[in-house]
DNA sequence: AAGTGGTCTAGACCACTTT
DNA sequence: AAGTGGTCTAGACCACTTC
């Protein structure tokens, strides 16, 4: 039989019986997603291999192979040569510096001391609501705080987290934890960061920034309103900060 | 005979004689690269299909496509099913925004209108001559101009272009001019913008500034330092941007 | 030596566009 | 009908890691 004939979508409807066609590796690379989601495999675990895989779902490596090269792309996923493919984490160097986007104008970057402000549970505003698609009152956590590079205060920020996701999140653990926030939640929450959009401007500190980044009152800041979302594209985090950038700059990169 | 021994890697070290190995597909990229670099095709131009590319590099269509995949990815060409593969311009749409990175708060994005303050040929500064890869004296033709918004002047822009490369650049043609400026440098000057890097800072607005911009002195801006390169990573752009985000906001997607 | 991801090939067929 | 990019398969071999 010719090895074609064989493709499920071969009579022109999806296998959900959607009348478009969807490859065969987008279906695979749905599945694979769902575990992760799912957490068949943990972050930083190992996955199994392309070979098992293409045994489980009963199709040819090389559509294994090209799911996982998608998922690699998106960052859900890191190929290692030898070794096999892990979970991606939040527990490496590597995953740190692509949602810390502030770099110091000269000098090699490196991770910020925290100090938290402030920890508390409230109902959600309408726009916080909104911008995490909740329902207007729903709980979430409220965490403020501030980020110092050398010991200049540099960062103030605050976050939005939806309570039901975050129910044993107190200033405490924040505070006890060493490592990247993303990499706190991930652990101790189950709830994976792994992308986000970013809406930039330009606002000056009003008292209380000014405050808490020791500049005078109007000082320009950079104001990055942040929402993150996990498996699915579901929004899990509102964080809005305000950047000093007397010594760093936000970097990015156009492509 | 089987495939694979065919390939002329298989000594373990590649054609240019490096002792590391390079995939074949990579450098049949830097063969496609080349030729778009040269000219071979056009921006906007109809590319050889895979079939014929395969014949021309005695590869198989196979080793073509992924080759062609990376520079699709890397958004040098564009593939479109049932058509071919076609060499990217920024006379499209979809490329406009890909650098206009300011959106409206509320409404649907569409293009600025122009205003052309100043153009003339100077020694490039040490500063500009450092970021563009120039000997500091070096001819660059400077550019300013403020881009506006339904009515509402938004963006004050300075630009440092290599003088060699953009030798007739005079007001004139850049007025007359219609679509974004990087239509014209490709199509006019050959020379095509394919990535950026950039560095946001948080400025209050000078009496200049405040002038074109029509906010008062001291208002806080977003002040954007873009160095645009093209082919071979060469840098060929040096452009300072100040952003007025009482209504608008820099869009940036973090993955 | 065995297992993993990475490369390369050859061939078939599908989806889409144009002739 | 013919040509293009897109998908899928099967098999071989390479580079790298671990045992």
């Amino acid at each position: 039989m010719n090895p074609a004939s064989s493709n499920p979508n071969s009579d022109g409807t999806g296998s959900n019986g959607s009348p478009s066609f969807r490859p065969l590796y987008q279906q695979i690379k749905a599945l694979i997603t769902q575990s992760l989601q799912a957490g068949e495999w943990k972050p930083g675990e190992l996955m199994p291999s392309e070979v098992e895989l293409a045994a489980r779902f009963k199709v040819s490596q090389g559509t294994v192979r090209k799911a996982i090269d998608e998922l690699a792309a998106e960052n859900l996923v890191v190929r290692r040569q030898g070794k096999g493919t892990f979970v991606a984490t939040h527990h490496e160097e590597r995953a740190h510096f692509r949602f810390l986007k502030l770099l110091p104008d000269e000098g090699v970057p490196h991770h910020p001391d925290n100090r938290v402000i402030e920890v508390k549970r409230i109902r959600a505003p309408a726009e916080v609501a909104r911008l995490l698609e909740l329902k207007a009152g729903d709980a979430v956590v409220y965490i403020k705080r501030v980020q110092s590079f050398d010991g200049a205060p540099t960062i103030l920020e605050e976050l939005w987290l939806p309570g039901q996701l975050f129910k044993g999140l107190t200033a405490e653990r924040l505070v006890e934890y060493k490592g990247p926030m993303y990499g706190l939640f991930e652990s101790e929450f189950g709830t994976r960061m792994i992308r986000a959009t970013e809406k930039i401007r330009a606002v000056g500190a009003d008292r209380a920034a000014a405050e808490y980044l020791q500049v005078s009152e109007g000082t320009p800041l950079l104001c990055a309103e942040r929402v993150s979302f996990t498996y699915g594209d579901k929004a899990v985090e509102l964080r809005r900060g305000l950047y000093s950038t007397a010594k760093h700059h936000y970097q990015n990169e156009l492509s």
